[in-house]
DNA sequence: TTGTAAGCGTTATCAT
DNA sequence: ATGATAACGCTTACAA
């Protein structure tokens, strides 16, 4: 059953079979409800295949995880950007092609980006961590395809939020709490986000006059284990531990609140703990844990709407979006549990308030 | 760029550049390496939508999670799978379709169905879970679209794990530690799993000679929280709480340990606990999770070179492969931590052992 | 409002 | 081994 059938036992042309199809207001009521009978009873779907060559647009949109983020398995993150973005696209009627590169095989991930965005299997993709030196941003670019950075990028359009701003925020409050020596486990250098939130933290440090001390910076990569691992650095400092850590993740600190569990400390009053990411998973734990949340499923539905915008217009200027986040306070900070406080971020399209970015204008 | 272009700079036809692409023997050395140099030399990449319709195959494959199970956050084990399916498919240069359906929004999940399948978006679709009376998996087969099910089914192709002799294992290895009153949480009745890894619960305590109460068997819908949850009622039965505990995950096994230490509760001095699953991330805790281990990576990559296969031929018998099990005994069942004993089920093509799966013949 | 016809960029059949 | 040429099933001017 193709096109041509259905306009055969309907009696039109193809052309109208199609403008029925496409929902083009040119056709006669009768002619419509004809076709569209007709369609009915054969369960007809036009051919994926022959539409996208016909229109030059596949209706697919890709998502791409570089292989440097070795931890998806342990980290609800991907997870949950993951439903975002399949949310928006089920909604736009898109369909979502995920790539996801193999860790140590750039032969491979040639394969995949020549068969994928230069085959054009796709008409744009979501780009899901901004990687420094990551090459992938720059040559979609170059190849014409359409594209959203979630996190930073110059020049591509962009859907982040204010991880410097917001890390600042929560070291800030832990400063007000009286903590003065104050830890933080950070994420990889190559990961944007980790950078931006380790700024945060030293920038909340000066502002409070607080001298930075190296050796309170714990290096993790994002996963439970390397939080746990890194906490355990830290409580064995020979300066003594610290009375407070900014984790660069809910997940990390879920492994620094491990670590401190393990060894008889209590929470938060031997040791206070911020976390980043507003994980649901986190909520359980006694006490629950403070956090910075940001809506990581609102990351993927955005980026996807800007997306389909730029597949429509794609000269029109980079957008760069800032979603909003907030200091959720709970009982590891040394707020009293179950109490919660809000402290937002502003959300707003252009530069963040640190205007680090390059800008763009507005969509 | 396109293959006519291609054809004119190499001084040939159409015909002998596609031969060349793909990898057609009936291609002189001398036609070829001049083709080849012109691709190479204009980075040209074959058009997918073009390919597809003369073809008559996309080269791309559906991963079909259902709309029922919420619980992708909380439970690693689709992230994994994701993983495995991934990766296989690199590897064969198939692309990957994601397709979740919203939960409860049957439309949505219908105009999904229509485009992705009956459209002819893809060559063949994984389906990740089997849930009790979904349509989808006869409709696939009305549809004539190549399918596998990671699970059980009468009639598609399978790629599975013997659940409930797994379950029998792991719940005999407590008896033999001397519990009796050995509770189960179990997994929604919707899914086919955990129904049965209930069975082979109940089959142990049979060969026992322990009779079965119904008091001893919470529902849990396998994350963690409804894990911790149900370990809350069991340990307020009024009988008494159990000596030992078997979860249908690890997931729901780390809600109840939660559960358990909340109450200063000991494992596995106060109540015995193994899983399901083999999550890495339950390594971590001390003692350490005693489980059945399945590779959910490994289900993924056989579910893609199955399917596979089916797409090359449909009409061959459906295939029902089994993957093996270990039951890994750490310190939470009461065996010394550290120890690690392994008792496998076999891996197999055919029924599981238990005979109660519809069989087909091997591949 | 409708139909005709020319693509879209491949693969596949059939000669040569 | 190579080249015409006809599909593949649709969209989209352009005509009517």
């Amino acid at each position: 059953m193709n096109l041509e059938e259905v306009a055969r036992l309907s009696g039109v042309s193809r052309s109208t079979v199609s403008r029925v199809i496409n929902a083009d207001p040119r056709v006669s009521e009768t002619a419509r409800s004809r076709v569209l009978a007709v369609i009915e009873q054969h369960n007809f779907q036009p051919n994926a295949a022959a539409r996208s060559l016909a229109s030059r647009r596949t209706r697919m949109i890709g998502l791409r995880i570089p292989g440097e983020v070795g931890f998806i398995f342990s980290d609800p993150y991907f997870p949950e950007l993951v439903q975002g973005v399949v949310d928006a696209c089920n909604e736009l009627d898109y369909g979502l092609m995920l790539m996801m590169e193999p860790e140590n095989d750039p032969a491979s991930a040639e394969r995949i980006y020549q068969r994928v965005i230069r085959g054009r299997h796709i008409d744009g993709v979501i780009l899901s961590t901004s990687i420094i030196g990551d090459p992938f941003a720059g040559r979609v670019a170059v190849d014409g395809m359409p594209a959203v950075m979630i996190g930073r990028h110059p020049t591509l359009a962009t859907v982040d939020i204010d991880n410097r701003e917001s890390a600042r925020g929560a070291v800030s409050h832990l400063i007000d709490h009286g903590y003065r020596s104050i830890a933080h486990i950070r994420g990889p250098h190559t990961i944007a986000a980790a950078n931006e939130r380790a700024d945060g933290y030293l920038i909340a440090l000066n502002e409070a006059g607080i001298p930075i001390d190296d050796s309170l910076i714990g290096q993790g990569d994002f996963s439970e284990n390397s939080g746990a691992m890194a906490m355990t650095a830290l409580l064995d400092r020979p300066a003594g531990r610290p009375e407070a850590v900014f984790a660069g993740s809910d997940t990390m600190a879920a492994g620094a609140l491990r670590t401190i569990d393990q060894l008889g400390l209590s929470v938060p009053a031997d040791i206070a703990v911020i976390g980043f990411d507003g994980l649901r998973h986190q909520l359980q734990r006694h006490p629950s844990l403070s956090t910075v949340s940001q809506s990581i499923s609102g990351l993927g539905r955005n980026a996807v709407s800007l997306l389909i915008d730029r597949i429509a217009e794609p000269d029109a200027p980079a957008p760069h979006v800032y979603l909003t986040t907030q200091l959720v306070l709970r009982g590891s900070c040394g707020c009293g549990d179950s109490v919660t406080e809000f402290a937002s971020t502003r959300s707003r399209i252009g530069s963040p308030s640190d205007a680090l970015v390059a800008t763009a204008d507005a969509s």
